[in-house]
DNA sequence: AATACGGGGCC
DNA sequence: GGCCCAGTATT
């Protein structure tokens, strides 16, 4: 039986197909909160076992609120963005002290806290608290901007026509049922509009031209840059690791030297017998392209000591740091390297 | 309005 | 190798 209208199609069709995700069998606010920051510009393949993972961690907001950041960064260790987990973590710490410990039921309230912008303010309020109030994510920006032919449609006439849509009964599986569309079916290239529930409603499909709803922007080529990272090891077969400044690329996480080289560092390197340079491990971030070249230092009678944002870390101990993806690859690869039993002078015949 | 900000999976 | 993802903060 046709429906008479989109919402309900839609809604039925999600009934109908939903996928298992472990933040839907649950009901409460803070965990409903962390998927979607984890959801932020990430899979959802990719965030279910760090879900997991941190809600075993961290399973209540006093928690959170209470672990070492470094803790924090540890669990989201290459799920990148970290700043997610930074303002996830301070903003634990805001309902904590100043709301009782409750997470806000109102958009305009989880707006406030870090980390929440307006598409993550309206999923929480709808999906956990049932507000009537849209959320807007990639997904229900194409589906609507073919649904309504548009073609660039400006954020402010998407919110208003998503917020009229959004229904009173059901607001929360209304946007999720939007965005479900969007990745399974309204998908940016070769839609499956055979399949689609709301196919008749579709302004773009009657017209043919819904691959180019939205109008796709013009990509632009990343810069390339190259780091230095010194591979530091002492006597005991210990990495030094340094962490980087709180704000910026990769803030708050350990890595062997590279950019960020404090002062004692830099005396421990010159004074370092220079050893064979690493393979070079290519990263490509989503804004620019970075080739590290890595070079072995010996430190011979090293006197730094931990703390600090300095660390001497030895194979068993790495764990514990919340390392970069292609960090942890240059760490483990060099503590192997020097750990298994060859001698880098072995390496380089000297 | 544009840019910084990760990482991975898919074509 | 390019594309793009349940975006946010900053400028």
């Amino acid at each position: 039986m046709p429906h008479e209208n989109p919402t309900d199609a839609l809604l039925a069709h999600f009934d109908r197909t939903r996928r298992d995700m472990p933040w839907r069998r649950t009901s409460d606010p803070y965990a409903i909160w962390v998927s979607e920051i984890m959801l932020q510009q990430t899979r959802v393949d990719a965030v279910i076992p760090y879900y997991e993972r941190w809600m075993a961690r961290f399973p209540s907001i006093e928690a959170l609120a209470g672990a070492d950041l470094d803790d924090v960064l540890v669990q989201w260790q290459g799920l990148g963005y970290y700043s997610r987990a930074r303002n996830l973590h301070r903003a634990a710490m805001v309902v904590r002290e100043r709301l009782g410990g409750r997470v806000p039921r109102e958009a305009e309230e989880l707006r406030r806290l870090p980390g929440v912008g307006e598409y993550t303010a309206g999923a929480v309020a709808s999906i956990a608290f049932g507000r009537r109030v849209a959320a807007v994510d990639g997904n229900v920006r194409r589906v609507l901007s073919r649904l309504y032919d548009l073609e660039r449609p400006r954020a402010a006439d998407l919110r208003r026509l998503a917020d009229d849509l959004v229904p009173a009964a059901r607001p929360g599986d209304f946007n999720q049922a939007l965005m479900e569309l969007g990745a399974t079916i309204c998908t940016p290239r070769s839609p499956r509009c055979d399949t689609c529930p709301v196919y008749r409603w579709c302004r773009a499909r009657q017209l043919g031209v819904q691959e180019n709803r939205p109008r796709p922007k013009q990509k632009k080529r990343v810069p390339e840059e190259h780091v230095e990272t010194a591979v530091i090891v002492r006597e005991d077969g210990a990495l030094l690791l340094v962490r980087r400044p709180e704000e910026g690329l990769l803030g708050g996480m350990w890595e062997p030297p590279g950019e960020h080289r404090p002062a004692a560092v830099r005396a421990l390197i010159d004074g370092a017998d220079p050893g064979p340079e690493m393979e070079p491990v290519v990263h490509v971030f989503s804004h620019k392209r970075v080739t590290y070249r890595p070079r072995i230092h010996h430190a011979v009678g090293a006197s730094l000591p931990d703390g600090s944002g300095v660390a001497w870390v030895t194979g068993e101990r790495l764990s514990g740091y919340a390392l970069p993806v292609a960090q942890a690859r240059i760490a483990r690869r060099a503590l192997r390297l020097l750990g298994g039993g060859l001698s880098v002078a072995s390496h380089t015949g000297a």
